[in-house]
DNA sequence: ATGAAAGCGCTAACAT
DNA sequence: ATGTTAGCGCTTTCAT
């Protein structure tokens, strides 16, 4: 074992030229196939480096080329079911083609996210992806393009028309459950969807509108309900609705985690799913189907959410193209119990 | 707007520096509050770099500093319930300390993660979180240990007890919650545990037989099964011990993913549960509650995992004691209602 | 085909 | 209190 290996002092290129009598310059160039260097001595070289157990130093790559194939990835909680299946699309797609990604959780703060960007910039990542992000306002784009990098954002499209986003179709995916619900029999179609600020949610209403419309049923403000979206909120918004005795036959759900804590509410009560009353949501995470009641609901392409957004990305770190591109996948209806 | 922003060439200390007037060193002094310069000089540092829009190059701060503030984070799938908080608790753990983590996942490949390993390396990050990890052989101990930077296991321990691990006591949780089976009313308990070579699986092992024991149970092997931690894994071994026509009436699953294939299996054949079958399981996932049947089941502390296991991390890469630690985490008996 | 020199942006050591 | 020099490990130019 080499002094080097028992210092634990990592191989440079150096050590590799002392090694075989050659330039740190010459090393550079045959591990790195730029050729101007004869084969045999690049098999030479690459077997030294082999040898002597040699990792380059990519931190001073990344100094010298100004790029560090890292991406950064923005979300607000890589936690939920459906964030993390979007991370871990994500991850698969970069590391598929040689990049990293360093996560960053928000938890839905404003400032946070500001921070991760700062932090993120500073570590000079190569590009960066942000999962349903706060920054959504025209100075908040303003605040991004100062970076020079580019960025997608994903899941959640943004005010501005001239950034990249990758998002599902939320206009029409509301539209196919909700005409759903409509021809297998429900007229008067509560709707629980997500805060009022929300684009997604802004999309769902109007797809919820549309097909009341299109099937003749007249658009009851009344019937729909803005909340966070959480279990907690779902449950206590379903009670409250419930306690009220009021006539309810159908909730159409701004998410499935809203719709679990729906049904928590329902069931509660004694009532039967869907016999009493129909549930649907949005989402699809994973565990819709074995819920208390296996979830009706539209399923959001998360795996290509992620893939094709970090392919876009990626994309334009190579190509330096700044054309903004939106990429809007078409949402499922997944037809199951709870309706 | 000055022209090094027009062109989007980042601000660098000697910007600063002829801004002011000083020298690069004196603005780095100041900038990081090293002392040695006047307050009045650091304010007037400090104003040019907020004007100027500085943001320190961290990449070649790490490679003059040779640390990158930067863990590796490898986890088998971080898109699965219960990794996913485990990444969670470490990102905000790592990020409370200016930590950023590197997410790889390995899908369970023992060469993905070797080369994840190297390539997280390569990018000189200053310690290693292993979830989970297939590198459990002495050899691949050594293969870590050769990079010279502290590593931490988490969840899975090690065979070689000269490594750090966090886990939460698989001997006990197993323990309490067969023994809260037993003393329930069941018996004859099916164990449908982990792969046998899983180290969580043998721990889960003998505290199932631990308990049999002190409650004068005979251990019977033929009730013991060793299966993949999948949904359909669990329902296929559940459905093919239904359709045997043995008498089942309590399972135990070696995680809750197995748990819900059970439950699943049990369901279609339309026994009830827990009346005709008791399904527990283990690890709490964040949908336990909310299952066909809320599911009785231990509770592994992933956020004290992921927390613990990164303070341990953070803490070995500050004061380079390489002295190993073991933790052992506290597991929780969840009873719900499919017991 | 190979090497010397320069420099990416930063900071530590050593002047002054 | 401030500046000069050197160097982290790498690659790119420009020589030879």
């Amino acid at each position: 074992m080499s002094d080097n290996r028992k210092t634990n002092k990592a191989i440079t290129l150096k050590d590799i030229a002392k090694e075989v009598g050659l330039s740190a310059t010459a090393v550079s160039k045959a591990l790195n196939d730029k050729g101007g260097i004869s084969e045999k001595t690049v098999a030479r070289v690459k077997e030294a480096a082999r040898k002597l157990n040699y990792t380059p130093n990519i931190v001073a790559k990344s100094l010298r080329l100004n790029r560090t194939k890292t991406i950064g990835v923005i979300v607000s909680d890589s936690s939920q079911s459906f964030f993390a299946g979007v991370v871990k699309a994500i991850e698969d797609t970069a590391a598929a083609q040689g990049y990293n990604i360093i996560l960053c959780n928000t938890d839905q703060s404003y400032e946070k996210e500001k921070k991760a960007v700062h932090v993120l910039i500073n570590k000079r990542i190569d590009g960066l992806l942000l999962a349903a992000s706060m920054l959504m306002k025209k100075a908040d784009i303003s605040f991004l393009n100062g970076f020079g990098i580019p960025f997608v954002f994903l899941i959640r499209r943004n005010e501005s028309e001239d950034t990249d986003f990758v998002i599902n179709d939320n206009v029409l995916g509301a539209y196919q459950i909700v005409s759903y619900l409509i021809k297998s029999g429900s007229r008067r179609i509560h709707f629980l969807n997500l805060y009022e600020e929300s684009p997604s949610g802004k999309d769902r209403l109007l797809g919820y509108q549309k097909a009341l419309k299109d099937n003749d049923i007249d658009f009851d403000p009344a019937l729909v309900r803005n909340i966070k979206p959480s279990i907690e909120d779902g449950y206590i918004e379903m009670r409250s609705l419930l306690d009220k005795g009021q006539e309810i036959t159908t909730v159409f759900c701004g998410c499935d985690i809203i719709g679990i804590g729906v049904m928590e509410a329902i069931l509660e009560k004694q009532l039967k799913i869907p016999e009493n009353v129909r549930v649907a949501a949005y989402d699809d995470i994973d565990f819709a189907a074995y819920l208390r009641v296996p979830l009706t609901t539209v399923r959001q392409p998360k795996d290509m959410i992620g893939c094709k957004g970090t392919e876009l990305l990626i994309n334009k770190i190579k190509s330096g193209n700044r054309e903004p591109q939106h990429l809007i996948l078409k949402p499922e209806l997944v037809i199951r119990q709870s309706t």
